[in-house]
DNA sequence: CGGGTTGATTGATATGGATCAACCATGGGC
DNA sequence: GCCCATGGTTGATCCATATCAATCAACCCG
């Protein structure tokens, strides 16, 4: 059982051009000297605690956010208290993006456990984009990343059962661990029950039985935050085999 | 009842600066000049018929689509020969925004009635926009826009009852044929009952109980693909009462 | 015009997942 | 180390919506 992760304080400022982070985030695709200028603008590894919010609905857009390490939740809230969750954000991913479109936020986000968050001034940002095309390209890749894994979530949300849905947020969870360096089969679920189920729009009860059935099947084992995946294929297989759009769209693989 | 629209040949060759839909499409905010130099890059209206594919899953990214007249439908195919519908698209909304990613086309797009579209060859629209920042940002609101869109539809398929999805859909169409100047109470809907279900996660059954009674209740009268609106203060109470995100994500009104 | 195809409506029944209700485990604070 | 708050699990019941089935209306084509 792997420990729960301390985050190591020299970690967090490191610059982008040394960050683990760089092949996931802005950088890809930049030459060192663009690297730099970019590194230039980004406020680096404020970190922050589980409930602490990076922006609120209605709130001017001034900076995108980065996850350097820990995650985040994105949600919108609702007049009768409720609210959907948009999104887990895990290292790398960029947030705030809704916001481009008439410079205020429409969603929120708060912090899900200890995490170190980078700042990026989006006029800065834009700016830079001006002077460096692939930098340009870069955010509008991202965005467009961000609108294809909105597509696969609406396919889950509008025709897939409640156990489909669980075991596609599991191997999202799993190829981005993988891609991050981490296990793919063994990792603590940094959100509640209760959040998972809203954010696949299923009650709590229902999450909770699909855990205990998934594991009875064999598919993994969990302890409460800990989970381990046993069968990877076995819940590929689930997802109504191959589905090609989910996997594109980056739910089983956010790539 | 107002008669269908029929295309006047004159209006599809327009040019982007007498374009009707300039104030909805890529050009706002860009200088005369620019939209000039915009101009030469667009290929314009392409008349096409119901079926007609603007691209498929898998296709690479060449062209950027504007619907001029008439409607669209995007949609990703699932691997059972169903699909989920992802968007209906009506004059001066840009199609093929999440093939920007890696490339490649993440869904299809269908034209839904006689239409006319605008292409845009992707490459020669970025590398315009590196010489244009206002067209560049342009383009970064309407991909955050979209973002913004899905948002409103997570919302949808994952916290709201059939009631309040129809009701929504319906209103989405009404704000956007006020914004196009047509009547935001009286059209006709391009896209069959089983092609609402799908897009809004319910069975064609359902759509068609629950138009029968709205009529019944009447919010709207309606026969076949004839859409009145009757009521809209009563249809946007369905909703939750001023849901705020739906009417910022623009379900209700898509801005 | 008439037969056949497709899409829409309506009714009867089934069911997946929500909701309601206990109960249990954990962990944090004093 | 105990108590309470919070989150998670499990069970019983209910309901919104899917599914199944039949009919109906429109439209196309010969």
């Amino acid at each position: 059982m792997p420990e729960r992760k301390v985050i190591p304080l020299d970690q967090i400022k490191v610059a982008c051009k040394n960050c683990s982070l760089a092949t996931l985030c802005l950088p890809i695709g930049l030459t060192p000297e663009d690297v730099d200028r970019l590194d230039q603008i980004v406020k680096r590894g404020r970190p922050m605690h589980r409930g602490d919010q990076l922006f609120a609905t209605g709130d001017p857009l001034h900076n995108l956010f980065v996850v350097k390490t820990g995650s985040v939740k994105t949600y919108c809230p609702s007049t009768d208290g409720g609210e959907q969750v948009l999104g887990f954000h895990l290292p790398g991913e960029l947030i705030g993006l809704e916001a481009i479109q008439d410079g205020f936020h429409h969603c929120a986000a708060k912090v899900l456990e200890t995490s170190a968050i980078c700042e990026i001034p989006f006029d800065r940002l834009e700016e830079l984009g001006t002077r460096i095309p692939s930098l340009q390209h870069q955010l509008l890749r991202l965005l467009s990343k961000e609108i294809g894994h909105d597509s696969g979530m609406l396919l889950l949300l509008g025709k897939k059962s409640a156990e489909e849905r669980l075991a596609a947020f599991l191997l999202s969870l799993s190829t981005r661990y993988r891609q991050r360096g981490l296990s793919p089969t063994d990792f603590f679920l940094s959100m509640s029950r209760h959040e998972i189920g809203n954010y696949l729009g299923l009650a709590v009860e229902t999450v909770s039985r699909l855990f205990t059935r998934f594991q009875e099947e064999g598919l993994l084992e969990v302890s409460r935050k800990h989970v381990q995946l046993r069968d990877l294929d076995g819940l590929h297989e689930l997802l109504g085999e191959h589905e090609p759009y989910l996997r594109q769209a980056g739910i089983a693989m956010r790539s």
